[in-house]
DNA sequence: ACAATCCATAACTGTTTGGTTATGGTTTTG
DNA sequence: CAAAACCATAACCAAACAGTTATGGATTGT
């Protein structure tokens, strides 16, 4: 019972490079496709892919300015990673809330 | 900078069936490869190499009894997912902080 | 003892994926 | 205007992946 469209997150989240390119748009903000290239470590064509992949999960924004693209992290994109985490959390509190109301019961 | 084992975790949660069996193993607890695979709608040698895969992440653990392997869930290996989410994420701050401090009692 | 069950691994297959180089469109610079 | 820069897409390739069927080892049931 997955989210809608959890799964695109997870698969866009799976793969080092992604990561790390999501990871320096959060932390350095706006940044080129060139800038990007330069920091990743791979191509540019390789670079432009993979923020096709994370723009197709809503996971980054662009904006066109010129011949350059700027692209910005989205993170509120990462909800449904957080709620299929969330959901889980909840259950699994529910169970410790259980066991250790019974642990309590049992050694007072 | 991602955590060593971050990257198994994400990985391994990147698929859907696998997703779908570890839900199961959280929601109806401890389940044989035989339930699994009735369940899954996959073949049982599918269902065996995902749990291989799980297995390698520690988000599942397992438990050979007679002729069969009963698996359960493993909730703190999330625990690498939880960080980065929290760390790079820091929009759902609160809603984590919930989830982290779970995990925290749950594997000091 | 024999048959059936449970599971893991091997062997194979088609598809996806992450990388590359090549190319071309658009925009800026000289 | 010509050249350079920026970016996306195409074409290609090797590796990884998720599935299958086949098989065999270990255990249980008859």
């Amino acid at each position: 019972m997955t989210l809608p469209h959890a799964n695109q997150v997870f698969r866009a989240l799976a793969d080092p490079t992604r990561r790390s390119i999501f990871e320096e748009l959060t932390r350095q903000g706006e940044q080129t496709v060139h800038a990007l290239t330069g920091y990743a470590g791979v191509s540019q064509p390789a670079v432009s892919r993979h923020l096709t992949v994370l723009r197709r999960a809503k996971l980054v924004r662009h904006r066109r300015e010129g011949r350059e693209t700027h692209y910005r992290a989205q993170p509120d994109a990462l909800a449904p990673m957080v709620d299929w985490l969330d959901l889980y959390g909840a259950f699994w509190r529910d169970r410790f809330d259980r066991l250790e109301s019974l642990l309590n019961r049992m050694a007072p």
